[in-house]
DNA sequence: TATATATTTCGATTTATTGCGAAATATATA
DNA sequence: TATATATTTCGCAATAAATCGAAATATATA
């Protein structure tokens, strides 16, 4: 039986076409490396806010950048108060990674 | 040692992020069952006729995919009198699949 | 309640991708 | 050489994706 990808491999696909979406993922492997300024704790992930910080580029188009990957199931996000942190669907990925090396 | 992708993972992913493109590699898999009809053999591949056959798109439209995919390095094209053949390089693939997993 | 912080959504612009038909190129054959 | 076959390239229109700044939403705190 094939591993069903709910969402499907073409959403997934595209959303990594693009750079700083996998660099975004890239960062997300490591947060403590990757962010050391965040106050947080890093249990749920790492807040959007300093995903931007770190990116060159505006706020909203990060914001959209995180709705693509969470779109793919790639990321996760939680909710506390007033930020919203974002981790990795490590099983997604694993998921992805089996299949594309199925079907490719 | 990480293995080098020449063209780099950029292209590759981008190359995949279209179902037609991705959907080229997979008949490409079992050129003798996807394409019955081809008269020559196999050896070097698929001629692009047999393909935008298949397709259900226009032939410049099969030609430009063809292209992307060529650029990516996933398919390697030989010319044969006024026919070009088209097989997977499978050699890049597996290097992608490779890198991918330990990337992503 | 007012103000500050975190993030998204909206509206607009720019850039990239997809797709087509027609013309061009290259090769083969009558 | 003329004609047929295979494929690409060109020019253009349509659609999708990326980006920004400003406005909106949601939560927290003074």
């Amino acid at each position: 039986m094939t591993k069903r990808l709910t969402p499907d491999i073409d959403d997934i696909i595209k959303a990594l076409a693009h750079p700083v979406r996998r660099e975004i993922l890239g960062w997300l492997k490591n947060p403590q490396k990757s962010f050391p300024t965040q106050a947080h704790s890093f249990e749920l992930g790492v807040c959007a806010g300093k995903i931007y910080e770190k990116a060159d580029l505006s706020q909203s188009t990060i914001s959209a950048h995180l709705a693509t990957l969470q779109r793919a199931g790639l990321v996760i996000p939680r909710k506390v108060g007033q930020w919203i942190f974002y981790s990795r669907n490590e099983a997604l990925i694993d998921k992805f990674l089996d299949r594309i090396k199925s079907d490719l």
